[in-house]
DNA sequence: GAGTGGTCTAGACCACCTC
DNA sequence: AGGTGGTCTAGACCACTCT
């Protein structure tokens, strides 16, 4: 008999994963289950919850609980800090600031910050190197508008960091892709031209403005991996 | 005041991004902030759990909460199935079976499966298409000892949906990169040699033994994206 | 040792949705 | 209209871990 709601979770997966629940199938209600498990309903209810939250149920009211018909669609995924990151494969970390001005930025990126036009950021190119090999290439549009003066030294801190520490954070998205390397960012990272490098390209916003746009180009061979 | 579990998540937010909680700092206990809210601790508790789980708070027993140094480091991302992918841009999707072998795998692909030497597997090469157009090479080596037989006609149900519905799953784990099109690749996917590819990798098991190593090659272009 | 979060209970009311 | 999940409560005990 299954005690808990960890182990009402396990045994709920397993009869998923046997096929005694297959996929599509209506599950019996939390009381009934409540009662099978000899346990509160509330307990149920959080293994059930935890379920649907990973994609493996769906659930509705009066429809009752159902088991996904394609189960395992959500993966949670650990956004890498590159500090951290590369402190975790027992390697130091070094960056050195490329480029460090102030301008308009390119017209796809006003886009994805949906800011006003013709708005001057600071524009800041960092190579982050682990063991003292390149990295990661970081490319950064950040508004100062949206910033507290006045602004460090990036030379100095890395500008995720400071801003993570010192600016409100509302709200962002984040995307992957595969990009060939630009002439520059072969150059910077010691690849081929055109060598197919893995994209994160991140975009945050306060409650009032824009904060910054960052794009890494990951030095090839990187992976991001997780369980499912 | 707010009420129920969302609201106070929002409000506690909501200081956090304030600054009012900076990073590091340590919250009140839920009973202090059950008696703020004037709910119950289970309440409290619903609310800092949630974002605690995104990487907003780190909790210890006894030491209490505190606002994460570096917030915002979770993600959850919908793992796409490539034919509701194809349907959510109102492209029609359908897909070619280029290659149904059986051999041993590749040394690459056994480790990952963790799979004992020369064990040989069904390898199924899959284009899809949207609108006709090439959009994912799948490359799959599927283990029919973990299978139920009979094996279905791979031509007219993809191996993905036949699985999920037929074998039992155990764990798996799922990676993405960056790779250059490999001439086959290039040719199955009407892109350049080398070409940057956004590659997804998963590796599936059953409760007794592996059941399928699957690699995707998405066209150029593709971009995987979530909120934060 | 003591304070904090983690969990469970028994009951209740409500919102939603299918029937 | 009624069944189902969603949530809240007030209280309790436990597990962990810092001091």
């Amino acid at each position: 008999m299954p005690q808990g709601w960890e182990e009402i979770r396990a045994e709920v997966l397993t009869r998923i994963r046997t096929r005694r629940w297959p996929p599509g199938a209506v599950i019996p209600t939390e009381e009934a289950l409540a009662l099978e498990f000899d346990c509160a309903r509330a307990t149920v209810n959080r293994a059930l919850r935890e379920l649907a939250q990973t994609g493996m149920l769906e659930r509705k009211r009066k429809a009752g609980t159902r088991v996904a018909m394609l189960p395992v669609r959500k993966a949670t995924l650990d956004i890498p800090v590159i500090r951290q990151e590369v402190a975790a494969h027992g390697q130091v970390h070094a960056f050195r600031l490329l480029l460090q001005t102030t301008g308009v930025p390119p017209i796809a990126v006003a886009a994805r910050l949906q800011l006003a036009a013709a708005t001057p950021l600071l524009h800041l190119q960092t190579l982050h190197l682990a063991d003292g090999r390149a990295y990661v290439l970081e490319d950064r549009w950040l508004n100062p508008a949206a910033a507290p003066q006045p602004l460090p030294d990036f030379s100095e801190i890395s500008a995720n960091e400071w801003l993570v520490a010192h600016v409100t954070f509302a709200t962002g998205d984040i995307a992957f892709s595969a990009e060939p390397a630009s002439t520059s960012e072969a150059a910077a990272l010691s690849v081929a031209e055109g060598a197919a490098l893995f994209i994160t390209e991140r975009c945050t916003w306060g409650p009032d403005a824009p904060i910054t746009w960052v794009r890494l180009a990951h030095v090839p061979g990187y992976r991001l991996q997780t369980r499912l």
